[in-house]
RNA sequence: GGGUGUUUAGCUCAGCUGGCUAGAGCGCUUCCUUCACACGGAAGAGGUCGGGGGUUCGAGUCCCUCAACACCCACCA
């Protein structure tokens, strides 16, 4: 008998249990509630082998919970992903040769809602095909009705609490969306470019200044040279002025510690308007912001009317002709050097000057430290915490608008003047709308807060279920998501969101390889559904959750997973033959002693199962690979082959005990075979075991162990003689190993050192193991 | 530049507050269609626990140091 893929029953099962509120959390109910929020996928995205293995840790836990006696809420939802949504949508447009700004606001968003309508439903589809058990009467949507008043009052009270303002400074600029970034959403690539050496001439002098460069464009935009103050090659020119070449500007060399005398020329431009460090030394210096690349990535600002309109890249080429042509030029020469990048369409970002609204979270951001610090706020596994400081000590402003369509409108509403009218919801008519909309991950960040009815502090929900108790999510979103959570709901609330926060590794291929379309390594976990039985890709999974950073992961971890739950099969099988199903099964007090060795060996694995999900601890690969030792290792290999030996109808019914114990054991992983097989036995309904209580341990007497313990070491011996029995040689082998050993024991516990200085429970091991070893030399010596 | 993590069998990894002969899965070798199971069973090979130093009766485990790899943050002339 092998695992068949199950996914049909599954599949019925699951509907079942939704239908009749089986993953329903109940606000009434008098058990202790569990609340824990799913992070949500993107509306339109599929679900990938990561959410898999990140969302099962979450099921596992969410099913072990409920088996303990509480009263679960595990919360599912999606997210409106405003920027990569806006990006598909955009260019499902230009592939109908539709250019999206051409249809206005309202007519692009009737497209995105149309999108949503025709791929919204698949990523929910796969949740249930995974059974995750989510409680779907509660299903929320980051865009929808509720969650954008929830958003609005947000923005309202932080506006009215001046920690939400609007500011016309330098941030990241996404020429190809055309809209502000923010830091986070950056990611620096390291990637060879070239050092452009340019000679300004300085004014009234024979002398040139030289400055090196790798983006020569920007030198349109020129206002000032700098070096340091204590560079004695350039002390004599400060104050003085050059002319930029090609413009013809008259700009003043200046003395700026931040001029590196050790790196190019140690002279360098200032482009305050297109650089971050150079518009921090045009403060310094007051000096003027010239823009001359447009929100389209395009020159601008007319002063070489050759290059005006040209792409910055085109430009740069244009420039470097010119300057090569009139001998400015005076050295190229290749480098590395970091290039910012949008994290989503890869196109090199522009640093710009704009108006953009900002949230100021630094005092969030202490408070939230100081939660961390006073250990109110854990993490599992707990080194992130040092993660969170270093990033939340040093916070930034964070700039919340952006200049897409899609997601919440800033609620900020303007008069004919263009000032600040009204701020919230229903404006009064005749005021004109903001036109920027909010980071997605401002909304996400009242995710816990909103799924549960809040603003509405009095909702039944939030009144129940918040603060939740337990987060898990994956580590790449701690800043992006779990530290705004904590940050608004520390502000709305007072209160933490939730207690533990879990932060899961990546999955990886086998090689330990990041999975990339590009690399041709992802493997989709509906596909080895599919293929293998969402039993055994479940319990793959959570075998290869570790507390490492990366869990490698592929279609062996399956195999070998299916595998496991065939040996379950044929385990149980063997039992149904000995009358198990029609048994009456219980602990029994005597019993043979393999009784009691399987009994005792079942309340070490259901003791390692609960402490393997401590939140503390979460050791699912540790939970799963208990289960599968216990099974393989003790109730097959051992215990059936000892019954064979001595079959008794009280040994039948210990079996029984302990299957059920096991199918227990095994429902937060694999539920349905272990449901299936609950009915099957005749334990009770397939849809019940969800809502049995978690095993129990059968909590032996001493007796009982003792006969447990001798039990085991029998069969060591018994084995040992079997094999001495038939091979001389390696008979010999063992007895001199054995006699080394008891050697060595005896020799440390005649040292006096050791005797005084040891734990008493070590010289007791150490005496009982020379003991037993003296036994094994013994019985070998018989044969 | 700052930080974190990793380094244990051919591969992927367990080894918690130091304590019995360092383990598992896969892979490998030999044998076995034994009546639950070949998605199986039995036996076996394979490790100076990254290097060096230290603390200790005792170190894979603690401390120092060096190295390699990975990731995060900062820098971005």
């Amino acid at each position: 008998m092998a695992y068949e893929n199950n996914n049909k029953y599954a599949a019925e099962l699951y509907a079942k249990q939704e239908a009749e509120g089986y993953f329903t959390a109940d606000p009434k109910s008098t058990k202790e509630h569990f609340c824990m929020m799913l992070p949500p996928p993107n509306i339109t995205g599929s679900l990938h082998v990561g959410h898999a293995a990140s969302f099962m840790r979450q099921d596992v836990i969410a099913r072990y919970q409920r088996m303990k006696g509480k009263d679960v809420l595990w919360l599912p939802g999606t997210d409106h992903a405003a920027m990569p949504v806006q990006m598909l949508v955009e260019k499902k447009l230009a592939a109908e040769g539709i250019n999206f700004r051409t249809l206005g606001r309202e007519g692009f968003l009737k497209h995105v809602w149309e999108w949503i309508e025709l791929y919204g439903g698949e990523i929910r589809a796969q949740l249930r095909r995974m059974g995750f058990s989510l409680d779907w009467s509660r299903e929320a949507f980051t865009m929808s009705p509720h969650c954008n008043s929830a958003v609005i009052h947000a923005f309202k009270k932080m506006y009215e609490d001046g920690l939400i303002y609007r500011a016309t400074r330098m941030v990241n600029w996404d020429p190809a969306m055309q809209t502000s970034v923010s830091d986070l959403e950056v990611i620096n690539s390291e990637e060879a470019g070239t050092f452009w050496h340019i000679a300004y001439p300085v004014e009234d002098s024979v002398e040139k200044i030289v400055v090196a460069t790798t983006r020569p464009e920007t030198m349109l935009g020129d206002t000032a040279v700098a070096v340091n103050p204590d560079d004695e090659r350039y002390k004599h020119l400060i104050g003085k002025f050059v002319i930029l070449p090609l413009v013809g500007r008259r700009i003043p060399i200046v003395a700026d510690a931040y001029a590196d005398m050790t790196k190019g020329t140690g002279a360098v431009k200032i482009t305050p308007a297109h650089d971050f460090n150079d518009y921090e030394v045009g403060k310094r210096h007051n000096l003027d912001e010239i823009q001359v690349i447009n929100k389209l990535g395009k020159i601008c600002g007319g002063f070489v009317p050759a290059l005006e309109g040209l792409d910055r890249f085109a430009a740069r080429a244009e420039i470097l002709k010119m300057l090569t042509a009139e001998g400015s030029l005076v050295k190229e020469a290749p480098c590395t050097h970091t290039v910012p990048r949008a994290e989503r369409g890869n196109t090199i970002l522009e640093p710009m000057i704009t108006p953009q609204w900002f949230c100021d979270v630094s005092k969030l951001a202490a408070e939230s430290v100081a939660k961390a610090r006073s250990g109110e706020l854990k993490f599992v596994p707990e080194v992130w915490v040092n993660t969170w400081y270093s990033w939340l000590e040093n916070i930034q402003p964070w700039c919340i608008s952006r200049q897409i369509w899609w997601g919440h409108r800033v609620p900020v509403y303007y008069d004919a003047a263009g000032k600040v009218a009204y701020v919230g919801d229903n404006p009064p008519a005749g005021l004109i709308q903001d036109e920027d909309s909010l980071d997605t991950w401002f909304s996400s960040g009242l995710w816990p807060l909103e799924t549960l009815g809040w603003p509405d502090e009095n909702a039944v929900d939030f009144k129940t279920y918040f603060p939740n108790q337990f987060l898990g999510t994956a580590h790449d979103i701690i800043f992006f998501w779990v530290a705004r959570m904590v940050m608004m709901s520390i502000y709305f609330t007072g209160k933490l969101p939730f207690d533990t926060v879990m932060l899961n590794g990546m999955i990886v291929d086998e090689a330990g390889q990041k999975m990339s379309k590009t690399k041709g390594n992802v493997i989709s976990p509906m596909n080895l559904v599919d293929e293998f039985g969402i039993d055994a890709v479940r319990f793959a999974i959570c075998a290869a959750c570790n507390q490492n950073r990366v869990n490698p992961f592929g279609v062996s971890n399956v195999e070998n997973a299916r595998k496991f739950l065939t040996k379950l099969l044929n385990g149980i099988s063997f039992w149904e033959m000995k009358g198990v199903a029609s048994s009456v099964g219980g602990r029994y007090t005597s019993c043979s002693p393999a009784c009691c060795w399987i009994l005792d060996r079942m309340d070490k694995m259901i003791a390692d199962a609960d402490k393997a999900m401590l939140l503390s601890e979460l050791r699912f690969d540790e939970y799963a690979q208990n289960i599968y030792h216990f099974v393989w290792d003790d109730f097959c290999s051992t215990f059936i082959e000892a019954a064979k030996k001595d079959m008794s109808q009280t040994t039948v019914e210990v079996a029984r005990f302990v299957i059920g114990n096991i199918l227990k054991v095994l429902q937060p992983v694999a539920p349905f075979i272990a449901a299936e097989l609950w009915q099957k036995l005749g334990f009770g309904n397939d849809v019940d075991l969800i809502r049995e209580g978690f095993a129990e341990i059968a909590d032996l007497n001493s007796i009982e162990e003792e006969v447990a313990e001798k039990f085991a070491l029998d069969l060591e011996i018994a084995a040992a003689k079997a094999k001495a029995e038939g091979d001389k040689a390696a008979a010999a082998k063992e007895l001199a190993e054995i006699a080394a050993r008891i050697e060595s024991l005896n020799k440390q516990l005649a040292d006096k050192l050791f005797v005084s200085r040891a734990k008493p429970e070590v010289i007791e091991a150490r005496k009982r193991s020379l003991a037993e070893m003296v036994e094994r030399q013994a019985a070998l010596l018989k044969v």
